[in-house]
DNA sequence: CTGAAAGCGCTTACAG
DNA sequence: CTGAAAGCGCTTACAG
């Protein structure tokens, strides 16, 4: 059916080596009339060649898989079109694969992947992913972490730096005049999520006597429902920095719904910092993570065997949720 | 290095015929005595079948080709996880490609997911997209086409029914007492927007003298930076219904910016309703396309073989954007 | 610089 | 029910 290397090597007047060699750029050299001649007969059958063929011989398939935690998540799936992205400047496909905040399919999908001989894995994982990096290492694959590590997984980790960046966002909102500021974050604190938990206490302790820490589920749903309830008892901070964009975005939601102006009433910033975040009403300030960073460095250490890179810095990125005056709706950066 | 059929097929001290029959459950059966042993064997020495090796000799790579238009748009997006998951139960892989509006870069996603010999390719294809699916189909691949089909491609398509939906959201606003509803939609009218404008145009075309047709970029930024202008200028609609999600989201953006009061002063709907659409502020009202349908018929139509589904019924989902009194920020559905 | 041949790890007629 | 062997379409020593 499909044209193969031994049909194009037949009209070509050759060797399959001598095709192969054309095809690749190597590893031999091939006289200049020779790949004339292979090059036309490719051309004239159509040739393409079996990726599948390849992989199984040379043992590198051209494709990686990532493992994403939730694709639903807009922070999630703009990381995940990064390294998309970053992979394919790597010339490597990439093989997707959604485990929707399951831990067991989240191995079940690394797993496929394996059998399918991916030439790397890329797990961007959330708190209670199993550590399914290490299962790629056993089988000679290298792997990466983005976002969030299991906990004692040895494999490297690509994230930024989220002390740091809860340290501005709580500065700035200092600078705003609030004297309060609330953390809201999901039911406990693990990752990175813990730890921007930790560094608003750490922040706010020395000003505050009784902290105000809201959770809730990591939805927007739930958030939208908190900020609802709060109004109604007349509970609510005055400002507060949210853990996530999806809560953030609940809070926006639940304040809208509840007739409740952001930022007069209540100043919001998010640590996440999706582009999704640029178009709110109001535009979120964020501390962005820096999604297209992290993805380079994931892929390079994939890839060129990198040294892990340090924690990477997330701007704060002042919009119209923290009482900041800006243009609106501008590009999202 | 890794275990082969051959490893366990000696350990079992059976033929590999033998071993594949076991692992695959046939073609040919097994005598349970021998079964237990191969299985014992495979347990042993933690086999793993390598999925190369298999689909280059049964021509079957258990990986699907999914080509999106582009990625960042929460519509496509939505769209290409109920895909992956619809795959998924097919217990196909999915490799993920993003075009990112470039029609090149989509023909090249499709002819190196070819070149990998996928089982199948699905095209989230939009306006302006060259038609890849048909070289899938010289390659004896099925494929199909979803959202839009580009002019002249033969292979299926699976898209909801714009026409009636769009009939929907223009009833429903003159139910809510306007009798001047406006459209906004992108530069031309390729597609699935071009129906919905059509669409548009025969329902209001018996009511209204001058119809209100209003045009920017498919981005937020694009419809919020229109929206502050007509808002500055005075000559805002005060009923509009959105092309699509991204165009609507940029409006109630817009709008915030400009402080203008959605719906009181601006009534909105959307004609995508991707599951992002139900946590705005204020909630938008949409017609939402039956993503999980239109997924599953896709990728039935590429395995069973099944006939094209009739256009697919997209519901009216009233939340607050269009003056619509609901509890704010339920469940997206 | 080129060709004949082995082999990647499976599946699948074929013969028994 | 089982085994020996061919072959999927490539790449890569090896020999010339």
């Amino acid at each position: 059916m499909a044209v193969t290397l031994a049909d194009v090597a037949r009209r070509a007047g050759t060797s399959t080596a001598v095709v192969s060699y054309v095809m690749n750029d190597g590893p031999r050299p091939v006289a200049a009339a020779t790949r004339e001649r292979v090059l036309a007969a490719a051309a004239e059958l159509g040739y393409r060649p079996n990726r599948i063929a390849r992989a199984l011989r040379a043992r590198v398939s051209g494709v990686v898989g990532l493992v994403l935690a939730d694709a639903s998540n807009p922070y999630f799936a703009a990381l995940a079109r990064h390294i998309e992205q970053a992979l394919e400047s790597h010339g490597k496909l990439t093989l997707l694969g959604n485990a929707g905040f399951d831990p067991e399919r989240q191995r079940q999908l690394a797993e496929r992947f394996l059998d399918a001989q991916v030439d790397g894995l890329a797990v961007v994982s959330s708190d209670g992913g199993l550590d399914v990096a290490t299962r790629a290492a056993a089988a000679g694959v290298p792997a990466v972490y983005v976002h969030h590590r299991p906990d004692r997984a040895r494999t490297p980790l690509v994230a930024a730096d989220n002390e740091a960046s809860v340290h501005a966002a709580v500065e700035h909102l200092r600078w705003h005049g609030h004297r309060r500021i609330a953390f809201l974050t999901g039911p406990d604190d693990v990752g990175p999520v813990g730890e921007r938990r930790r560094a608003w206490q750490e922040a706010v302790a020395p000003h505050e006597r009784e902290p105000r820490l809201l959770r809730c589920d990591f939805s927007r749903a739930a958030a939208a429902a908190l900020v609802q309830r709060l109004a109604a008892e007349d509970m609510l901070p005055r400002a507060v920095i949210v853990a996530t964009d999806e809560q953030a975005i609940g809070v926006l939601s639940g304040a809208s719904a509840a007739g409740l102006a952001v930022p007069d009433r209540l100043a919001v910033i998010s640590c996440d910092g999706a582009p999704e975040s640029a178009y709110t009403a109001p535009s979120l300030t964020v501390v962005a993570q820096p999604l297209e960073a992290m993805a380079r460095y994931a892929v390079d250490l994939l890839f060129d065997r990198a040294a892990p890179p340090p924690a990477l810095h997330a701007p704060l990125i002042p919009r119209r949720s923290c009482g900041c005056v800006v243009p609106a709706a501008g590009p999202p950066g």
